[in-house]
DNA sequence: GTTGACATTTGCCAATTGGCAAATTATAAT
DNA sequence: ATTATAATTTGCCAATTGGCAAATGTCAAC
């Protein structure tokens, strides 16, 4: 769960300083208190079901992803349509990812895959 | 939210009655002690996410359902999310990206947003 | 009536969440 | 450098959740 936890965390922060949104701003949006917001953010909380509803809007979460994010829902649930459209892949897409580089320019999506295969050589050379 | 409360308790026995399952059966089905199972049944607990999803199945309802039920995902979000998703999507993601991303564990996909946000605080850094 | 098995409820408490207020840090202006 | 303001973090604790073990209730057989 430290996993999971790090990680909507570091998703939510990502996500308020891009919408952009201070702790502050988001919690008068939201109606959640900063300093819980930044405890989640960092990591030291886990945000109930109730929390996540308030901030899904604010963030520019579908609940459901939301949700699916944190781990309350099951994967498959929300996004079966989109699975079945990805359903050549070995993996899934997750649907968070999907949706923000779905927001860039398609150049700018590529580049971010040349950043990845950079990224993943370098780490192929690390392992000798 | 009490009467939600005693609301969700009375669906969620009359189901358990109806499928039909002991609390002792549900309990083991689910991984939620039986005592817990019976006050939240009482309204004298209210059940978290995790809990809802861990009893979703083995009393045979949609988790989407249940946390609606629940009050913690809004009624509308199913069918807006449809809508939202096609507004989203002014743009589509590159099937390439789409591919290659899709062969990544979800940790290495979510990862590849931390680079984007990198590149946009970068690109945001060049333009001044 | 008693007994035994099964089902449910209750007592208790550890763990976790979530908010208030104060402390600390970051940032901009001078 | 200092100062003021904004933003974030921390200390603390009330409220709530969720499980273990014991107590109680229910039902069938005798």
């Amino acid at each position: 769960m430290d996993y999971v936890n790090s990680d909507l965390g570091r998703i939510l922060k990502q996500q308020r300083i891009t919408v952009p949104l201070t702790l502050q701003e988001l919690a008068a949006e939201s109606g959640v208190s900063s300093s819980h917001l930044g405890r989640i953010e960092r990591g030291e909380r886990f945000p109930s079901a109730r929390i996540l509803r308030k901030i899904a809007k604010p963030l520019g979460f579908n609940e459901d992803e939301l949700f699916t994010l944190a781990g309350f829902l099951s994967p498959q649930t929300p996004g079966i349509a989109e699975e079945a459209g990805t359903r050549y892949a070995s993996r899934q897409l997750d649907p968070y990812v999907a949706r923000m580089l779905a927001e860039e320019p398609t150049e700018v999506q590529r580049a971010v895959i040349g950043v990845l295969s950079l990224l993943k050589s370098i780490a192929k050379g690390m392992t000798k």
